[in-house]
RNA sequence: GCGGGCGUGGCGGAAUGGUAGACGCCGGGGACUUAAAAUCCCCUGUCCUUUGAGACGUGCGGGUUCGAGUCCCGCCGCCCGCACCA
């Protein structure tokens, strides 16, 4: 007879090892197997697993199970996105190595994963930090280099002071670093560039192809790339300068009112020098927010310079503003003002009394319809607009743009807002650029049998900067051009480049080169990729252009590297707190007693606030930690409580209450294991039908990560086998839910699965057989309504004809009731649903 | 302001245009027990002349349909993203 509670502290860390033992989860790229690669996005080891990875990580490991179960060769890897800052912060706050502060957290980290019982294959593992795995990325680097697609440039850089680095446009957030928060300034370092515009268009194409991506992250992906189409071209102006411009309205340029330059434009800049109140408005210019919520809402502000600009087919002399909101780094910084037709040029005309000509209406016969307070964007017929009078929008855009080039006076250009990634840090833990600079032969790459250039191991991190640029010899090297004395590259490489090819590495690690290529083709692109959707923008498109900066290098045949993606809700609790003055205190879920009607805190028995179901921040010290619950309840609870209740794209409120009532399933499904009778025989046709229902249902919802109901129907499974009474079917079922909650639950299914008398592995067992004849149901159950109200439910069998069904609900008490004698002048028969009567 | 998403019991949420509220949590009642824990059973949208062939009910107002949580139009509210993109 089995133990009559199961007990997750012993029997989850026998199942792990057994695992282990068996090296169930070690993928075989030379399987002959179809191939299933289910990826989680790699953690940063800053000390401890948190709750969000643990859900994470949960359900790609229920994908990774069910998709062996379903006799596929599995790569379900993990491994560390180890380089970056926190652990150059952890360096200078703690007096240790960034190095060992990683190796000590990734130990922690991976302990923890374990207890977690997840199918990982561990033999591929690595960290971005090992020096075996940036070698090849120097590699990687170099290679790009040599086909065009590094270069270094002399540019203005968003330096952050606090850091000491330089950010990326996209991770300057509000004018401010995205970790350090500090005010960021501009300044001019030579700086290593990839050239991720050569791939916009295709990038952008690209997105169309991945429809198993979520829309709204393809969508920002879209809006991040930003291609427009339109004409640029130049106005003479009275000041004898000529001033290019770019619209994307070029059919609008009748409309034309003004002209207006941003504050920080040259031709401002001009105007300010011999001008002291130009000088004031472009100061004023500068201040404010910078978002654009701040922006869009902020009055338009606009300072005349007097100068004015020639419109190229008019010849009318526009005048020429400085404007706030005009951005320098778009286009050429400088516009032609439609305010018929946009909304801002519309606000600022309205302000400073400039005329709004209409050029395009509804119909010709409505050029001379007034505006409704707002620019009309949309579609429509030019007007008032010589020989474009009549043209649909598109037409006229061709059309001006066509003149414009044949007169040489502008062309049609295409803009993008993606600009080249600038991978330069100037920082220590990270992986070196490989590049020597010498004064006769210049930037030279280090020859690759060379690589990896390693680290030092001795800097200090007692000031802040570069520790590289500091080091006492390190960077003396040799130039392998010309040998004569030659320094090294101090700047290290972006961390989000280690996460652009780590998936490459975990599918293919041979150790003479970053990855194989017929390799990499056999698990390639990931089946599944799955992560937070905080990485929407930067990592997910930064993978996409390596992977075809690669394939441009002859290195890849691949060319999306993730073919479905799912970006997971966050984990979320609410917060407790009390007033201190003005000061907001906030308690840890474990120090509140909240099995009362509100919450006290246990240290004084005094009540605190219950706040708002947000994410679990430090701060708000709304945290759990998994390790303690995974204590408490065991693995296979938290694994479940994972996966109920909240779709899992949405925000997972966690709950005391509802992890034991995790808790208690598994003892209840342990209880349902025990009462496995071989000895019992026997039909029950309804129990048999429900279980192969339940197994095609559960399979279906996993496949499409529907995993809160497929948990759902595991309950129901679990409710009708317990009632039942001992069969054949019985075993039939409770052997069937062992199997299909085991990608959930494995540790209490191999468990079971033992007790029964299993052989082998439930991990290396196969999925339940469907029986699909007892997949339909002989009888069903009909609704009737009768004027779209539900009336009566009866029994019919399945193949009921329409006439059938029709006499059965005509024959019903209370249908004849609601009718009350009214004549019937239709009735609608769904089969296998409802029959409704229409009086 | 723009773009996207969402709005269903006390809570998390189910529902190919076809019986709204599956399943879980909370709560209430009962059984077992000396007692507790554990477990099991029942009830649990609102209202009403509280058991009845009852009415109402999926943010609000319209519409399409035999039938609308689901589709269409117009609002309101919340969440996420944002780069004034010319």
């Amino acid at each position: 007879m089995t133990a009559e509670r199961f007990d997750p502290s012993v029997a989850d860390g026998r199942w792990q090892a057994a695992w282990d033992e068996a090296k169930c989860f070690e993928a075989d790229s030379a399987s002959e197997k179809p191939k299933t690669y289910v990826l989680e996005m790699f953690p940063y080891p800053s000390g401890r697993i948190h709750i969000g990875h643990v859900r994470n990580y949960t359900m790609g490991d229920v994908l990774a199970r069910y998709h062996a179960m379903r006799g596929r060769e599995v790569l379900h890897p993990m491994g560390w996105d180890a380089f970056g800052m926190p652990a150059e912060n952890a360096a200078m706050e703690k007096g240790v190595h960034p190095g060992g502060w990683t190796y000590d957290n990734i130990a922690t980290m991976k302990g923890q994963l374990k207890q977690l019982g997840f199918a990982l294959d561990w033999s591929r593992e690595f960290a971005t930090c090992d020096p075996e795995y940036y070698g090849h990325e120097q590699a990687l680097f170099i290679d790009l280099f040599e086909n065009g697609l590094v270069y270094r440039k002399q540019a203005e850089v968003n330096w952050d002071p606090v850091d000491m680095t330089v950010l990326a446009n996209e991770q300057v957030i509000d004018g401010k670093g995205w970790r350090s928060g500090a005010e960021v300034e501009k300044r001019k370092l030579n700086q290593w560039f990839l050239k991720i515009t050569d791939f916009a268009d295709d990038l952008l194409d690209g997105l169309g192809t991945l429809d198993d991506w979520p829309q709204k992250v393809r969508l920002m992906q879209e809006n991040w790339i930003g291609k427009s189409q339109g004409l640029e071209f130049s106005f003479d102006l009275s000041s004898g300068d000529k001033l290019p411009v770019y619209t994307t309205r070029p059919d609008t340029i009748f409309g034309a009112s003004f002209v207006a330059v941003a504050a920080d434009h040259p031709v401002a800049q001009a105007v300010a020098e011999n001008d002291a109140t130009a000088q004031e408005f472009i100061a004023l210019c500068k201040r404010g927010g910078t978002t654009a919520a701040e922006l869009e809402t902020a009055e338009k502000l606009g300072f005349d310079t007097g100068i004015t600009a020639r419109h190229p087919f008019t010849g009318a002399e526009l005048p020429l503003f400085i404007a706030n909101f005009v951005l320098m780094d778009y286009g050429t910084g400088a516009i032609m003002a439609v305010p018929g037709h946009d909304q801002r040029d519309f606000e600022f005309a309205t302000k400073y009394s400039l005329p709004i000509p209409r050029v395009v209406a509804p119909s010709v016969d409505e050029a001379g319809k007034p505006f409704d307070g707002e620019a009309e964007a949309g579609e429509g017929v030019l007007v008032n607009s010589d020989f474009l009078d009549g043209m649909d929008v598109e037409a006229a855009k061709a059309e001006v743009i066509a003149r414009a080039e044949k007169g040489h006076w502008g062309k049609g250009t295409t803009v993008w807002r993606l600009r080249d990634w600038g991978v330069s840090r100037q920082r220590y833990w990270g992986t070196p650029i490989p590049f020597i600079h010498c004064d006769a032969c210049g930037v030279v790459p280090v020859p690759k049998d060379q690589l990896p250039v390693k680290l030092p191991e001795d800097v200090s991190f007692e000031q802040p900067g570069n520790p590289l640029l500091r080091h006492p010899t390190w960077k003396n090297t040799e130039c392998p051009k010309c040998g004569g004395t030659a320094q090294r590259e101090t700047d290290t490489l972006d961390t989000f480049v280690n996460s652009s090819w780590y998936f490459l590495r975990f599918a293919s690690q041979p150790a003479d080169k970053p990855f194989d290529a017929a390799e990499v083709a056999q698990w390639l692109p990931v089946d599944q990729y799955i992560g937070g959707v905080e990485h929407a923008i930067l990592h997910l498109l930064y993978a996409r252009f390596w992977t075809r900066a690669l394939a441009h290098c002859g290195k890849l045949e691949v060319k999306e590297p993730f073919a479905s993606l799912f970006t997971q809700g966050m984990v979320t609790h609410e917060t407790y707190s009390r007033k201190d003055g003005p000061r907001e205190v906030y308690y840890t879920p474990a120090e509140v007693d909240r099995t009362g009607n509100g919450a006290v805190l246990t240290a004084d028995g005094q009540p605190v606030e219950i706040g708002k179901v947000i994410k679990m921040s430090k701060s708000k010290k709304n945290v759990v930690d998994p390790e303690d619950i995974i204590r408490d309840y065991g693995a296979d609870a938290v694994r479940w409580f994972m996966l109920s209740d909240s779709p899992p794209e949405r925000d997972l409120p966690w709950s005391e209450a509802g992890i034991e009532g995790c808790g208690r399933f598994v003892q209840r499904l342990w209880r349902l294991f025990g009462q496995f009778d071989d000895t019992a025989s026997g039909e029950d046709k309804d129990l048999a039908r429900k279980t192969h229902q339940t197994i095609a249902a559960v399979a279906e919802d996993i496949e499409a990560l529907a995993f809160n109901k497929a948990v759902a129907r595991i309950y129901e499974l679990t409710s009708a086998a317990e009632k039942a009474k001992p069969s054949a079917d019985r075993n039939h079922a409770i052997r069937s839910l062992l199997l299909i909650a085991s990608p959930m639950m494995p540790h209490l299914a191999e468990e079971g699965w033992s007790e029964m008398g299993g052989t082998g592995l439930v991990a290396e067992a196969d999925w339940p057989e469907v029986d699909e004849t007892l997949l339909v149901e002989d009888e069903i159950t009909i609704a009737v309504q009768h004027k779209g109200k539900l009336r009566d439910t009866l029994t019919a069998p399945a193949d009921a004809s329409k006439d059938d069904l029709e006499a059965l609900a005509l024959a019903s008490e209370k249908v004849q009731r609601s009718i009350d004698g009214a004549e019937i002048r239709k009735v609608i028969v769904v089969p296998g649903r409802l029959v409704n009567i229409v009086t």
